[in-house]
DNA sequence: AATGAATGAGGGTTCATTCAT
DNA sequence: GATGAATGAACCCTCATTCAT
């Protein structure tokens, strides 16, 4: 393989991890059904005509980016784990959402809110794409809970999730960033509060 | 006022309101992006080019669609105050939640969904709108918990709204009715819990 | 005939009247193709159906907005013909169209630009009824100057009118009356400069 | 630069003037309120949609007929820059101007017609666009006339260019070139017996 | 792979005209 | 005659996707 060939590929790779990054982003700003390809391929700076060269759909993009948000969820867990306790990984997952508020205030939490506007769609299978990278989040919480010794653990990582979800939705649609700051510190204080 | 006169005004007046109940339900259904005048025209059996009679515009339709949420809720609350105990009305809210779990399994809460949707728009004043709708059932939570003597009803009231939002998109995204009856239990549990 | 017969045939052509007169001053503000009935209807304070009871079609008010206009013209001519002198009369009428350059300086001469739009109409023969409006102007003035025994009077009348369409187009695209002026000035030392 | 490149190229540009000939053609005959853009994409030999590629609006097209138009004058008066006698230059243009009657009596002056249909319109700024076309050949004749040395050069244009304007719009709506010519040899007799 | 251009199926909206009462 | 409501044919414009080079 000679480095042209590598240069080449590398160019190509960073063409669709830059068209993926796009997506992401101007998805979680306007919506799968109001962006369009012609959107992202400008904010990725590749031409229209050559996003079909890495996307044969706009599903696959959207796709795209929702693996691009289970791959920001795997970063932010991956870091979290590095603390030994448990209870301060679950204590540290909701100061990021705290630390996260004017983003959740303006635009809402990226998976959730797509996940809301791809249920819509009777088609395509993407609407199950969404819930299973809600699935990560829940199923690590899951985790987190377990490792504390706690009664059932999906149960209290549903009631986790579900808060961020509703908390995120709420500030969302007032537009106030405090109400991820209010149910957020309530969140702490309830992890706090369990035994184990 | 004779009887054609009603009959008349009250033929239109019929469309209009068979019209404003087809849009709640098609865009809860399909997304207010999703739904195209026809789908609704068609649902509320009316001419395509009749719909402009009543709404000059699509975001007429879907303001249309957010009002009568508005009046389901307010019918349901009106209900609910015949209860003599705020405690109870609270209960009956969650219950009614419970309640409708198969709906939100599928399609997610009708305003929660809709909020999200409309704040992806920069432009209309719809977002705010949506706002709007979710602060009638926030305010009139506030009310419930302070009637019971509670301190910081209005974060009380945050909690159980985010709570319902945030359940409510879980259902939805992972399809499973019963994350509905696993949380509004969990709520039913903490509303007796409380003190006053 | 009863009272109540004569009473609401005259409100009839009331309204017939009131139909023309909106036209008219509608048609002339907005053009023929972007005035819709409706605009007119509402102008002439009559419902939208109503409308049809008077005018079987929409080119019918169009020309019945014609005729207005050779009306008013009429009306002009006629106050004008009480001068004695013929030069007189057609200096009086150059001195109205120099008094009427603001209207002309916002949409033109009525007829000349209602003539420009039905021209490039193909079919219905509303083209040849705006002709024969200016050709009434025409006619008058040649008329005018064949009393005054001037050789060749229809050239002399075209000449007349010719300026008088070309002055209010161009000071309408120009959206500046003092061409009305300018050229006015002009045409009446022309018309002092005539012999007979 | 290949010629692959050039007949890309060449063949993107061929497109954008034929959409634009065909704008100027076509809404020199129907008006620009009766134009559709299916008119003109079918004129050009270009599928509706892809008319869009190369003007984002129907606005546009009318603005690029009006371009068309002021680069026929372009054309016309360099042609004639070429004789040395200004007088004779303004003689050329009378005699262009006769020489076009049958497609004057047919459908006016385009930019004539097109001022007056567009600024009946109170939005867009196309209105004052068609201004400035006229004010080109305003401006020409101006030039002309003082190079004559003649007092009032700007009033000698006016008079000239609004004769043509009234001629054409005579000639149109009364459906007779013989009009143009009339009036045509008038001017021409004018500009002879001008002193200078 | 790369890219500007092409294609065509809708979607929202307007409006002259007609209908029912 | 009077009137609000109904109807449907266009029209402008968007956009996912495909094509030609």
């Amino acid at each position: 393989m000679t480095d042209s060939t590598v240069s080449r590929a590398g160019a190509a790779s960073a063409k669709r991890r830059r068209l993926t990054a796009a997506a992401a982003e101007v998805v979680h700003r306007q919506g799968a059904e109001r962006t369009t390809i012609a959107d992202i391929a400008r904010a990725a700076g590749v031409p229209v005509g050559n996003v079909y060269y890495y996307f044969k759909t706009k599903d696959e993009l959207v796709a795209a980016a929702l693996d691009e948000h289970a791959r920001h969820l795997a970063e932010l867990t991956g870091r979290l784990e590095r603390l030994p306790d448990p209870r301060e990984r679950l204590k540290g997952l909701v100061e990021t959402w705290i630390g996260q508020r004017d983003v959740a205030a303006r635009w809402g939490c990226p998976t959730g809110t797509l996940a809301a506007e791809l249920d819509k769609r009777g088609e395509g299978g993407l609407d199950a794409e969404a819930g299973r990278v809600i699935r990560l989040l829940l199923d690590w919480a899951e985790r987190q809970f377990r490792e504390l010794g706690l009664p059932e653990p999906d149960g209290l990582a549903l009631t986790l999730v579900s808060a961020y979800q509703g908390m995120s939705l709420l500030a969302n649609a007032l537009r106030d960033p405090e109400i991820m700051k209010r149910e957020g510190d309530r969140l702490l204080g309830w992890l706090g509060s369990l035994p184990g």
